[in-house]
DNA sequence: GCGACAG
DNA sequence: ATCTTGTCGC
């Protein structure tokens, strides 16, 4: 599917942080998706094994969750882990799997933050932007902001709050399983993203594209090229 | 200055 | 993210 880089990866960590306050502006978390016509739903991940990522993308279709695609990409790890700076560190590869993506999925889940972010710019919204599709964060663990207790039965939540601002919400996906950081990335709000996280995990805590993805992009087999050949 | 800190 | 054994539960 075509993509719209909006600027070089080939960056400092002082220059990606005056990136993320240029495009923030222009990421729009208002318009609801209408779930019940999303047919094709992506999960995009990215691991990491001796400074060589792999990237995954899944696409599935719903309500069967049947894999519809699957597109991947390797790449030598350019940029370090820094807490805020993930897009810069997963961005490149991510977007060579996304240049390869024959179908059109309706929305993306990624594995991080969307606007639950510092400067509101995770990498759900970040490579929205990429994109120009709906994005939406599902992370596993908590980057800023704090929340109340959430109930114990699935579909409970509570607001993420940072600032005064509500960036998200702590879900649980499933009865007594501790929750997931939902954030809207791009072009959709966080009703429709937690309405859409929930159709997505019918049995495990995390979304069923997110683990495929997770599967795949680990599945990888590491360069043995000791000895030549 | 100190603590927190997606993957 | 990755490194890793056993272990509790359906």
């Amino acid at each position: 599917m075509r993509i719209y880089p909006r600027h070089s990866w080939n960056v400092t960590p002082t220059e990606a942080v005056a990136l993320q306050r240029r495009l923030k502006p222009e990421l729009i978390t208002t318009t609801p998706l209408d779930l019940k016509r999303i047919r094709l739903v992506a999960g995009v991940d990215v691991s990491v094994k001796n400074n060589v990522s792999n990237a995954a993308v899944v696409v599935v279709s719903l309500p069967d969750f049947r894999i519809v695609e699957k597109a991947t990409a390797e790449q030598p790890t350019p940029f370090p882990y820094v807490p805020g700076l993930l897009s810069f560190r997963e961005g490149p590869v991510l977007e060579e799997a996304f240049s390869r993506l024959e179908s059109e999925p309706d929305v993306f889940i990624f594995d991080g933050m969307g606007i639950a972010h510092p400067r509101r710019m995770g990498i759900a919204a970040h490579m929205g932007l990429w994109l120009e599709r709906p994005t939406i964060g599902c992370g596993k663990t908590r980057l800023c902001g704090s929340h109340g207790d959430v109930m114990e039965t699935r579909g409970s939540f509570a607001p993420l709050m940072d600032r005064g601002e509500n960036i998200g919400v702590a879900l649980r996906t499933r009865a007594r399983v501790a929750p997931v950081y939902i954030s809207p990335g791009h072009r959709t709000d966080l009703g429709s993203a937690i309405g859409l996280i929930l159709a997505c995990t019918p049995r495990w805590r995390l979304p069923e594209p997110i683990r495929l993805a997770h599967k795949t992009a680990g599945e990888f087999t590491p360069e043995t090229r000791l000895f030549g050949t």
